[in-house]
DNA sequence: GCAGTGATGTCATTCGCTGACATCACTGTA
DNA sequence: TACAGTGATGTCAGCGAATGACATCACTGC
């Protein structure tokens, strides 16, 4: 990270990581799949948190709700090093091939949301699109929270923008969504 | 195309590519900005189609219906050619660097929908939910026509996953979106 | 004719990444 | 103590993606 800060992503070589880390080039390759995936090494832990959170919550709590506990408690977690998250952030801010990998990950994210909702019972795609939903408020509610340079409380953001996503969302009409379509 | 279905990406080179059709290396890379980039030559036009139904919804179409809109019309474009979009689901699904570009084209979507969003008068936050929302369905609704041997009707899917995510995100308390926290 | 433009080819080079093999520290066991 | 096994690292060679610099050539407008 502090070669990719100072000079960027794209002009820092492999060899000059290994270097500085006083390895080589190939030892570099043993830990890391390639050159990105050093700035996402915690990311496993990370889903275990999610995942973790979304079986432990309560039985009876709706789908979205559970796959929110698993997101708030990821951002718990993420808010306790704001400087790391900021740098990190910016880092891949500046460089595509970086978001897509950070894409990805979000995406593996859904993906093992989505499946410990199914271990509670939700139907498939019901289970899919809490997940999905869940995604979508942490990534705009960390966006806001990262972007800010007071940082707010995170979970709290979340919620916020949960709740702001369910009025975007709700029927226009009156029935609810069920009426939506006949 | 062809190469990426006889030997699979990884195994096609850009050598074998231009020397199938007919030009060197150099040139291919003068078309395509890498490798993966052929699989998405279409993408700018898709976006194009999407901010347009956006942008000419009916004024009064609320946020995330408007957004709808557009990924509806992207799905009926794409239900066209049903052959062409399973060989080329297949190609990417089976790649996981293919995928991440497919998910950074997907957000590059999404925030062409929210900018659309924006022009309409949409709040920000709102504009930005609204997408993600819509996006969320296109992807869930996509993956269930792609995947099923008999092709259903992909603007109806998306309807349909819509109506879904209403009612999965739909608080479980009586008061609606405001009532969930106070 | 001729200058200008854009597409293509040629060549050399950098860099990410991988396979194969060697080295060396460390551990458990005869 | 000696030795076999294991895991982390180093060394070396090589492939393939991607880029910059320069040359060629068809085409257009004057």
């Amino acid at each position: 990270m502090e070669l990719y800060v100072e000079r960027g992503f794209d002009e820092t070589t492999v060899a000059e990581i290994a270097n500085r880390a006083g390895l080589t080039e190939r030892t570099f390759f043993r830990h890391f799949a390639d050159k990105r995936e050093v700035l996402f090494a915690g990311a496993a832990m990370l889903q275990d948190l999610f995942v973790g959170a979304v079986t432990d919550a309560p039985a009876d709590v709706p789908p979205v709700d559970a796959a929110m506990a698993g997101v708030v408690a990821g951002g718990a977690v993420i808010q306790e090093r704001p400087a790391f998250s900021r740098q990190r952030y910016e880092i891949i801010a500046a460089n595509a091939e970086l978001q897509e990998r950070e894409l990805i990950k979000l995406a593996s994210l859904s993906a093992a949301l989505a499946g410990a909702l199914r271990r509670r019972g939700v139907p498939d795609h019901a289970a899919s699109l809490a997940a999905e939903v869940a995604i979508a408020v942490f990534k705009i509610a960390f966006e806001r929270w990262v972007s800010d340079p007071v940082h707010l409380d995170l979970p709290q953001l979340m919620r916020a923008s949960l709740d702001e996503l369910r009025t975007v969302t709700a029927d226009s009409e009156t029935g609810g969504p069920a009426a939506t379509r006949p």
